[in-house]
DNA sequence: CGCCTGTCCTTGAAACTTGAACAAATAGGT
DNA sequence: ACCTATTTGTTCAAGTTTCAAGGACAGGCG
């Protein structure tokens, strides 16, 4: 329905998309629908969880001491904290994550990334990089990819406002 | 864990991301992700149902007699005939869909967007084009916008080797 | 101090998704 | 006609996500 007319927009018509918008908007929705549920079926099969669950024990990973804080970790993973509240209490039953009292915050949670949960990434992270390059950077020129990630950068900024990155949007 | 190390590959090491790919990767993961939430959102405000549903009364509407068989809807929307026969329970509840035996073939069935679909797609698609405009098309150059659509076909005809494009694959 | 107001995180129920298992019907041989 | 393999769509159970509500604490202010 993004599909109606490909006519100019009379007054108070709203702004449809024209053909080649609509091809473009298609090819998005459908590859990133087959990516997600590719990579998903990839880690489910070979870590025993689904892409976003392995993208929390990889931002702690990264993280100081193999900890942060949830909100943190939420942010980070850009999903809200009820679903990362639901979704470390499946990692902490699976012995990956375990959750820690923040000592000068009472109301804070840190999750830390067990030493189960540091070998699963071992185990499994060669597997998902190369799925990821089989379906994404190995077919993509330089450019390509160069191009993909200014674009994604910008749609990201668009719909977070914030977020510090190369530059200080609140000095602009 | 795409980031490990940045050095170069020896032997049987798993090839990691570059930086820049890393950097990349991340921006496709934040862009989408946040992108569908916004979607998402914005549908179960404005029409009451996920992003995906709409996509099937889409695909609906664009069909001959407003129908296909439910094969059909579930390759056009990229699911599986499970979660589409879940789905269109649900829309059929809600009475924007119904459902009809296929005459010619005892197992099949349609799917047949009703008027009340209809109604609903007229009723909040200028909202959700302006909403992909807004968080998309608005923040892209034409360039970017013609390289993206390039992109994401690649990817897409990557994890779906099939589906007639412009040019027939299995000739080749 | 005592009282707001906002932040941090969790909970519960409902909605949605997944994967395997299944019944019915068709298609393809033999 | 017959037997097998495949296709079609559904169902069940388990897992995940969402939204609204709520409990606990922190920070600021009179």
């Amino acid at each position: 329905m993004e599909t109606m007319n490909t006519a100019s927009a009379p007054a108070d018509e709203p702004q449809w998309l024209t053909a080649e918008e609509q091809r473009v908007w298609r090819a998005y929705l459908h590859a990133t629908t087959l990516l997600e549920d590719h990579l998903d079926r990839q880690l489910q099969r070979d870590a025993g969880m689904p892409h976003i669950y392995y993208g929390l024990l990889v931002g702690l990973a990264e993280a100081p001491h193999r900890r942060l804080r949830m909100t943190e970790l939420a942010m980070q993973a850009k999903i809200t904290r009820s679903r990362l509240s639901h979704a470390v209490a499946r990692l902490e039953k699976s012995g990956w994550v375990r959750r820690e009292d923040c000592p000068s915050d009472k109301r804070g949670q840190f999750a830390v990334l067990t030493d189960a949960g540091l070998e699963v990434l071992r185990r499994t992270a060669p597997g998902h990089v190369t799925a990821v390059r089989q379906a994404l950077f190995d077919r993509l020129t330089p450019e390509q990819q160069k191009s993909l990630g200014e674009i994604m950068q910008i749609v990201a900024e668009g719909l977070q406002p914030n977020e510090a990155g190369a530059d200080l949007p609140w000095l602009r």
